[in-house]
DNA sequence: CATTATTATGAGATTTCTCTCATGTTTTGC
DNA sequence: GCAAAACATGAGAGAAATCTCATAATAATG
């Protein structure tokens, strides 16, 4: 009997350019597939179509369709906690218009997010919580971070739970984005709402 | 040619306690399988199997897999909502319990609301949006009728929004819930922060 | 410009799931 | 207690998706 490797990778590994903007091209198909079929209408020979490449192409590059969808976690991830990342704040802004800034620039990913998300939901559950926890530890890193430069808060004593509530916050932003009021209306009820919270015991 | 009727319903309708019975089995069979092995895994097979019937029976009162995930998602709203009027506080409760209690209600429910919600995304993207505004609206509705019960809030003067603001807080609590703090903590904390921003103006 | 390495292709073999149907069991009505 | 109606079963037919492979095109190398 033959022992198999676990997740062995037995596919190519893209040297020239054309086969990296192929790799790339099927990324970012997969994520408007889904975004357009969902999960079930997201078929590799859809993603193949979308993305102008064959099916064979597309697996020269990635052992299943799992592995597609993984590709697209962690470069959505990277990029939306790179996003974050370059929007925030000098300490130069007002705290309000600094809220609001961060606030602007979740939202500009809400719908990958989105996307993101559903993908994880259909991996195995101790994978999605891995990959989940790892991506929100960054975000909570990069809000203390901020609220840390802003300088003690008055009636903030715990910048982790603050940390926590204004994700929340992201998140919520992010789940009536789809539905409800218009964007713009959205993150100026959130930026209201997290002022009065962060900003509770102080005068700006 | 043949035209094929829109949705019809070829299906048993169940009439005897047995088949109620099975078909309550295989919703809620089919609840449990997809929190467990996501919208991929829950194969018809699957969920006949846990709610410990045959295929065959599934087939008599579901004409596809997807109209089983629509009678789930029917049947959470409805409890989702229904646990949330019942636990809606009278004006005796003091304002920021009554917020507290409210935001266990919700979050009681957020695993299924997460399952369900997963599902939601997997259907067609007209059904899905109907459905989620017409469940969002009656929240919506719920929220609102709590906070006008409770009086005039000084500095709340759109309770609309107020209640948008306090759905975005439930469904970061709903989405929160599954990574970071306790159960305990999160409530703490998201109902503080509610509770600066609908009393930020009284003094309770 | 010939040789080799890399990349691309898509028909279809294989796998996987959905759903049917012929048959058997239980309940109801009389 | 018997006929009819309702219900249950699961092997497997049919449908649909995944993934392979033999072949061809393109790029790199020297």
């Amino acid at each position: 009997m033959t022992l198999r490797q676990p997740t062995v990778t037995r596919r190519r590994k893209p040297s020239q350019a054309r086969s990296r903007q192929a790799v790339a091209a099927i990324v970012d198909a997969s994520a408007q597939v889904l975004e357009r079929r969902g999960y079930k209408g997201a078929t590799t020979n859809r993603i193949a179509e979308r993305a102008g490449v064959s099916v064979g192409t597309l697996y020269q590059y990635f052992n299943n369709k799992d592995e597609i969808f993984d590709a697209l976690i962690e470069q959505e991830a990277a990029r939306y906690l790179q996003a974050l990342d370059q929007a925030m704040p000098g300490t130069e802004v007002p705290h309000r218009e600094a809220i609001r800034t961060l606030l602007e620039a979740a939202y500009a990913h809400h719908r990958l997010v989105l996307g993101v998300r559903l993908v994880m939901r259909n991996l195995p559950s101790t994978a999605y919580r891995e990959r989940s926890q790892r991506i929100r530890q960054e975000m909570h890193r990069l809000v203390v971070q901020f609220l840390k430069a802003r300088g003690p808060l008055p009636g903030l004593d715990d910048l982790s739970l603050a940390a926590d509530v204004f994700i929340a916050q992201c998140e919520g932003l992010t789940y009536l984005g789809r539905i409800s009021r218009s964007p713009e209306e959205l993150i100026d009820i959130l930026t209201d709402s997290l002022s009065r919270y962060l900003l509770a015991g102080s005068e700006t």
